[in-house]
DNA sequence: TTGGAATGTCAACAAGGCTGTCCTAAGATG
DNA sequence: CATCTTAGGACAGCCTTGTTGACATTCCAA
């Protein structure tokens, strides 16, 4: 069939087919999530923690701001985790030289190799997952999450992306 | 080059390329959950009630320990969200026709409903996104996810898709 | 210089995970 | 029958991580 909008091209957009994508998502996203958990879980840290470390240790220097609205949550919830982070030593928070209310983060040795540890579990599933589908399902696996993402989000995360090539 | 394990065919393997999966499925997981979020908002309810009506209308007379086991918390956890549904009368919970220890859940019209308005809104990103990407990347889209649940989970998955197509 | 906007902190509350314990009812097994 | 196991519910209390509200500090512009 050359139609495009024949019933058997589209196929893949069936409700049936829908939800099995939604479905899809909810459980690899448990399994995504898991091996961080288990580490996080022997210690008093949850995913927030996780991923604060992540996007400080890809934006060294990064303001509260700007984190803020990576993560999507309110500055209150940040800073709880944060504060427990500088506690620990494991982020330092230096006073902005240009503007004194901001606060640069950045990991110390102790919140590089946390950080390190929770990457490494992360990715070596994500390793064996695009191993496994081959190269040709991650760029579709890439094209279809980027196309589910909110246009703000999707916007935070190219610039991520480009800036961190 | 056409030694499989070259740098060069296996460039979607980089510790650069996984990092961006990594961040793009965060993102896209915030997406894919923004619009139930929002509209569970304006009620009392939150995920956890959105995933039990999920599941109960994918499977209707399933049991409390079945659902457990899908959802993968604790029962103190699921029973607290299926009270409140019950009470709200947005489920059901029949006795057990073999075997009286257990409850047989059902959405009422009501629950059934909410959950339609909750899909369907989930279901309208995930076609766009997958509209969008084409079924190409729809296929590898899948095929990712699978490889990335855990073994456990990835079998309850693929009952539920066998059993709802 | 003064008022508003922006950055970040502290306090209190709610949702939804978790563990632990205890309980009833009902099936399974000796 | 007596006992063990399984399904489910209830209650208490904990933790993480979201939320709002109030507040301090700092910068900037009228």
């Amino acid at each position: 069939m050359s139609d495009p909008t024949s019933s058997d091209t589209l196929l893949f957009l069936t409700d049936e087919q829908l939800r099995q994508g939604i479905e899809a998502m909810f459980f690899a996203y448990r399994g995504f999530t898991a091996d961080p958990d288990r580490i996080l879980a022997t210690m008093a840290y949850g995913r927030a923690h996780h991923r604060a470390l992540h996007f400080i240790a890809r934006a060294p220097g990064t303001t509260v701001t700007n984190l803020l609205s990576i993560l999507g949550v309110t500055k209150q919830s940040l800073n709880r985790v944060l504060r427990s982070l500088i506690e620990d030593e494991l982020v330092e928070a230096r006073v902005g030289a240009a503007d004194k209310r901001e606060r640069n983060l950045y990991l110390t040795t102790k919140g590089a190799a946390l950080e390190r540890k929770l990457s490494d579990a992360q990715r070596t599933r994500m390793r064996a997952a695009y191993r496994a589908a081959g190269p040709q399902a991650v760029a579709g696996f890439r094209t279809v999450l980027e196309a589910m993402m909110d246009g703000e989000l999707r916007r935070r995360y190219q610039a991520l992306k480009e800036g961190g090539a």
